[in-house]
DNA sequence: CATCCGACACAGA
DNA sequence: TCTGTGTCGGATG
């Protein structure tokens, strides 16, 4: 049972009479228990409450009924109770019937609610189901407040320096970003000595900013030498320290600042970068310098909580384990201090060096806690050595030249943050300039670069983890380099490669470095490569050879702290050598364990749904609407229709009706020119006709498809119109919204043409729409099928040729064709309401919804002679059905 | 020739 | 500006 299946069920109980002796039972049937296990509970057999009333299942948890207004009381004696503390149920309730009373005895986490709550606060009881809740990391406030104050400075420094804003200079701009943020670091944090930085700024820059530029030229300047080296530069800048490490090599400018500007850069100096988050810091210089150019390489930096979502479960969780086991022993502590001087963390894709500089800091304050622990356990003192972990640890590849550097100024200031903590905690800290060389970042393409040579395969101890968030490129969004890189990546691997995500490249490269070897990836991707074509496509060939998921999280939405966020669904999906250890899966903040994880993210068997052209059950043929690839101009509003008509009302017979997905579920109106080849000259003697198909001639000339270059000849027609009904049809929109209980699906007559919004059934048997309609139905499409972020989208090849059905007998058919019937009668009754309308989830109608209830019930008990308990036993069975076919027709 | 997709696209609160 | 929900036509095998 999923999460949502819980939910409901709970929420049964919680609206039926309370029944003190009942409820336990009900609740372990709630909370996903086999039907033996809770007979024999029942049976007293397993029952282990030493409390009157009580029911205690094993692990799961432990209830006892209440006296009225007394459940505090109750749960006190569950919490004292001696079987409790055998039996470790991970839930205590005590109810009256009023009021619920519960905890989770590991945490001491409580709950108080009204006893009809109990559905609503279903996620304090999934523990009892085996699923945890899981908790996110947040946002830093301050890094939005300096975001914002530096995005304030550029603009003002963009408004008197417009000549900065050409391509040729960015670098330029960027480098000044960078170099200043170091500076205002620096002096907040002790690297300089306090406020060093914006005291010459401010002292030597003029009222009103008019010698800033040079005042900061020459500071930048001193810190590119040492201390003996500066006769040519003011007096003031003998003090300053030697930075280098090639921060500030190469060419020195600054922008020349206005009032405004000034005002700003002061604004900066006042902002406390001590407690800034190096974690995303390059991005933002990154999306601050450059706003327009926020979706391209890089731009799309992954926030903290994402990155935990990665390194979490990829090894930090399994880490932490360890170091609790070996809380009381110093040895077993000392082998952890080793371990993590010999973890390697490689993000091949790493951008401004985000994935790196968080795993750092996590690994930085493991160490410390080791380091901490042996002190207490260990007399000698001297046992706390320096730390272990060093920048050398971190591999990354970057393919811009800035967000390169970035990410090695990122990962100094990481470690400079760490030091500070380190000597918070044991009173020493080394010199930290000049910098010294930082993690290994490579600027250079990726998927053309050999990553062992980047990252060399771990030896004897050591681990290496694959972390990070490669850029997202759909097939129409590529350039023709990108292609090439991804062919030379996976050509002769994957049939039908180019059809997949660019980022699955990556995924690729991961799995052939980590085979074998003592290595785990986990990336973030768009949630599509695990749905639809893409898993076919991808997956059977990554799952081979000893690989397995060991960790997903399902379809979330992006989000940073940009301005305008990219709209995608992402996914993670951690990648290992076969093992037994634990599979987890996270949805929401949600955590599940899993016998299996599949390439669809479910916990199911390893199965990979292939589209197919025909039913594989022998349902009719459905096809695809009609394409018209026309910029829009053989499509017609009712208003352009009429203005047709009236300047010449002899183009009636070349004007339909047609239906995409918004027409079928929201009931709109619409046209379209529709004239075969035959009537071609007849209908072109009609201006107004006429004046459209020029107008889609000169579209499809121009287009960049080799398909619809040839269709300019034939302007009168759609590029492709693929089929049309005889006497009626069935029109099935390919997206829709995924709040609707039920797929939209609609019977219309043959004076109505389909678009290539909707797949079609021509002249079809009406229990077709029995079946499009079923519950069965939507769960199956959604598993198997591809989505648009999170809807649905239907496809004829991969959801309806797939679909298991069982062999019907002609009464069968009957009884569903009326069911069918049933189903578009209901409708009509609630003329005119929309599909959009009659399957809102909270306002559908009673009788439609029974109407469906029945039709569910009826196919469903064609299938196993009883309707279906929940979805994840509707999909069990179909999965299995499917499968028992494809061997089937392998098998002849 | 017929799809499957979209670091989306766009309307309406 | 955010939320809800489906267009449209290129690229692909």
């Amino acid at each position: 049972m999923n999460p949502t299946e819980i939910a409901d069920a709970l929420d049964v109980i919680a609206k039926a009479p309370f029944d003190a002796a009942e409820f336990g039972y009900a609740f372990a049937d709630a909370t996903d228990n086999a039907r033996a296990t809770i007979a024999k509970l029942r049976s007293g057999a397993t029952n282990k409450s030493d409390l009157n009333g009580g029911v205690l299942l094993n692990r799961k948890f432990h209830y006892a009924p209440a006296l009225p207004s007394d459940t505090a009381q109750t749960l006190a004696a569950l919490r004292a109770s001696k079987k409790t503390a055998s039996a470790k149920p991970v839930i205590l309730i005590a109810t009256d019937g009023q009021m619920i009373a519960a905890e989770h005895p590991k945490s001491g986490d409580t709950l108080h609610c009204p006893f009809n709550e109990l559905g609503t606060h279903f996620a304090f009881f999934l523990p009892a189901a085996g699923k945890d809740r899981y908790q996110a990391a947040e946002e830093n406030p301050v890094d939005v407040k300096a975001s914002g104050k530096l995005a304030k400075l550029y603009d003002a420094m963009m408004r008197v320096n417009p000549d900065w804003k050409q391509a040729e200079r960015r670098h330029d701009m960027n480098l000044f970003m960078t170099r200043l943020i170091f500076c205002l670091f620096s002096e907040d944090v002790g690297i300089f000595t306090q406020h060093q930085f914006s005291h010459a700024v401010f002292s030597y820059g003029g009222n009103k900013g008019e010698h800033a530029r040079d005042t900061i030229v020459s500071a930048f300047a001193a810190m590119n030498r040492p201390k003996g080296e500066r006769s040519d530069l003011p007096a003031w800048t003998a003090n300053f320290e030697y930075v280098n490490g090639g921060l500030f090599t190469g060419t020195i400018d600054a922008p020349d600042f206005d009032p405004v500007a000034f005002r700003y850069l002061r604004d900066c100096c006042d902002l406390d970068w001590k407690l800034i988050n190096p974690d995303i810091f390059g991005s933002m210089i990154q999306s601050i310098a450059d706003p327009d150019a926020r979706s391209e390489l890089g731009m799309h930096y992954t926030s903290v909580p994402n990155i935990m979502k990665v390194l979490g479960p990829l090894f930090l969780d399994d880490l932490d384990a360890a170091i609790d086991k070996a809380w009381d022993k110093a040895s077993a502590l000392r082998a952890q201090l080793t371990r993590l001087s010999k973890i390697r963390v490689f993000d091949p894709a790493c951008g401004s060096g985000n994935f790196l500089v968080v795993a750092y800091r996590e690994l930085r304050e493991r160490e410390i806690r080791l380091l901490k622990r042996l002190g207490e356990l260990e007399a000698n003192p001297q046992n706390v050595m320096w730390s272990s972990v060093s920048l050398g640890q971190f591999h990354g590849i970057e393919i811009t030249d800035f967000a390169a550097e970035t990410a090695k100024l990122a990962l100094f200031i990481a470690e400079y943050q760490a030091n500070a903590r380190f000597a918070d905690v044991f009173g020493r800290m080394p010199a930290l300039l000049p910098l010294r060389d930082g993690g290994h970042i490579v600027c250079d393409n990726s998927l053309r670069r050999d990553w062992e040579e980047v990252c060399p395969p771990p030896v004897a101890e050591e681990e290496v983890y694959i972390a990070g968030n490669p850029p997202f490129l759909g097939d129409n969004a590529r350039s023709p380099e990108q292609n090439n890189d991804m062919d030379f990546v996976l050509a002769g691997h994957l049939d039908a490669h180019r059809r997949i995500d660019f980022v699955s490249c990556w995924i690729f490269k991961a799995a052939n470095y980590l085979r074998n070897r003592n290595a785990k990836s986990a990336l973030v991707s768009t949630n599509s490569i695990c749905q639809g074509q893409s898993v076919g496509a991808l997956w059977p060939e990554i799952l081979k050879n000893g690989l397995e998921i060991g960790f997903a999280h399902r379809s979330f939405k992006w989000r940073n702290n940009a301005a305008s966020n990219a709209t995608v669904m992402c996914v993670v999906v951690g990648l290992r050598n076969i093992t037994k250890d634990r599979k987890r899966v996270f949805e929401g903040d949600l955590e599940s364990e899993a016998a299996n994880i599949n390439a669809y993210l479910l916990d199911a068997s390893d199965i990979f749904v292939e589209a197919s052209s025909r039913s594989i059950f022998n349902l009719p043929y459905m096809e695809y609407g009609n394409k018209p690839t026309d910029g829009g101009h053989l499509l017609l509003t009712p208003t352009e229709r009429l203005e047709i008509l009236s300047r010449s009302p002899e183009a009636a017979p070349y004007i339909k009706r047609l239906m995409g997905s918004d027409e079928v579920i929201n009931g709109i109106e619409r046209y379209c020119i529709w004239v075969t080849d035959e009537e071609a000259t007849n209908a072109s003697a009609l201006p107004p006709l006429k004046e459209r198909f020029d107008a889609v001639a000169k579209f499809r000339a121009s287009s960049k498809a080799a398909q619809t270059r040839p269709a300019a000849a034939y302007p009168h027609r759609f590029r492709q119109a693929q089929n049309w009904a005889r006497e009626q049809a069935l029109f099935i929109p390919i997206h829709s919204s995924e709040n609707r209980p039920f797929l939209p699906i609609e019977w219309v007559k043959s004076d109505v043409i389909a678009s290539n919004a909707n797949l079609a059934l021509y002249d079809s048997p009406i229990w077709c729409l029995s079946i499009i309609a079923s519950r069965l139905h939507i769960v199956w499409i959604g598993a198997v099928c591809g989505k648009l972020e999170t809807r649905y989208r239907y496809s004829n090849t991969m959801g309806w040729n797939t679909f298991p059905v069982p062999k019907f007998t002609p009464d069968q058919l009957d009884q569903l064709s009326a069911s069918a019937r049933r189903i578009l009668k209901t409708r009509y009754q609630h003329y005119p309401k929309t599909i959009a309308d009659l399957y809102d989830p909270d306002d559908m109608p009673d009788d439609l919804r029974q109407a469906h209830r029945e039709n569910d019930d009826l196919l469903e008990t064609m299938y196993i002679g009883r309707p279906f308990r929940n979805d994840t036993e509707r999909l069990e069975k179909l999965f299995k059905l499917y499968a028992a076919k494809v061997a089937s027709k392998g098998g002849k």
